[in-house]
DNA sequence: GTAATTGCAAATACTTTGCCACGTA
DNA sequence: TACGTGGCAAAGTATTTGCAATTAC
């Protein structure tokens, strides 16, 4: 799908959910997409199209309200700061981040977890399962 | 291998890397082991066998220091607080958490990851390559 | 017009450090 | 004795909230 469209999807569904059609919503919506790995709120808060849109607790409640319903996630990545990415239907991502320089990459193999969660879904009975997958370990250019 | 033999292998381990044998040390090694799940600074620091001995700051570089020297080792979990586990010599675990009260199980089903761990390894060069696996979700009781 | 959204500043939560006293080897 | 370790208090970093002003619908 084509930015654009994406990005009129995405601000269709946050409106669906009573969210209003505001510019701080629609450019933190389009950075989330154009950079396309997890940020961090600091991160966004800075980026160009939001650094002279709005405040950092504008991001944050954005993000917040976003990942409540499902638009976003936070993930945890073992930095002491937060990390939030799209979430769009039909994808999963896994990482591979190094621990010194603390590069995110996405992982391109496919991810051999979801056989297990399934496992997990019926045995346990616990409701909207996910899962995260991190790799961590020391890069080239690091070591 | 029993507690007592357990315990004092790894004392042995620290003494070995240049950390003294203190209570502290100690108590936070026997709590960690006891416990058997991720545990965050303060919980570590208000248990029964620390909050009487030391510090916080104490646990704090105790848990810093142990995980320089690979004794313990730090998880994200998507807290705000970092939660620590004792790394034991050839185990592996990874974990289910309810997204609601944030409880921790370990999960006793096989992680399915090793090989594409390997494959990492191998097509990226990365070195010291581990990885978490997390399954989120609502747990029974709290759906 | 009404309710959601925002900015700013202040409050919280958790982590990390400085400094000097203390304990282990 | 020497150097790692400990307590206490202060600083640092990231997150979260209160409230009045503003904006979307």
């Amino acid at each position: 799908m084509p930015h654009k469209t994406l990005t009129a999807d995405l601000i269709d569904r946050c409106r669906a959910t009573g969210l209003r059609r505001t510019k701080a919503l629609e450019q933190l919506l389009v950075t989330l997409m154009e950079t396309n790995r997890p940020m961090t709120l600091n991160e966004l808060a800075q980026s160009p199209r939001l650094i002279e849109q709005c405040d950092k607790a504008t991001v944050f409640r954005l993000l917040q309200r976003l990942t409540v319903i499902g638009i976003t996630r936070r993930l945890g990545l073992h930095e002491r700061a937060a990390y939030f990415t799209l979430l769009l239907p039909g994808t999963h991502q896994d990482y591979l981040i190094c621990t010194q320089c603390g590069t995110i990459e996405p992982i391109k193999a496919p991810c051999p977890v979801h056989q297990l969660e399934e496992e997990i879904r019926v045995k346990t009975g616990y409701k909207d399962l996910y899962h995260e997958l991190e790799f961590f370990g020391i890069c080239p250019s690091c070591s």
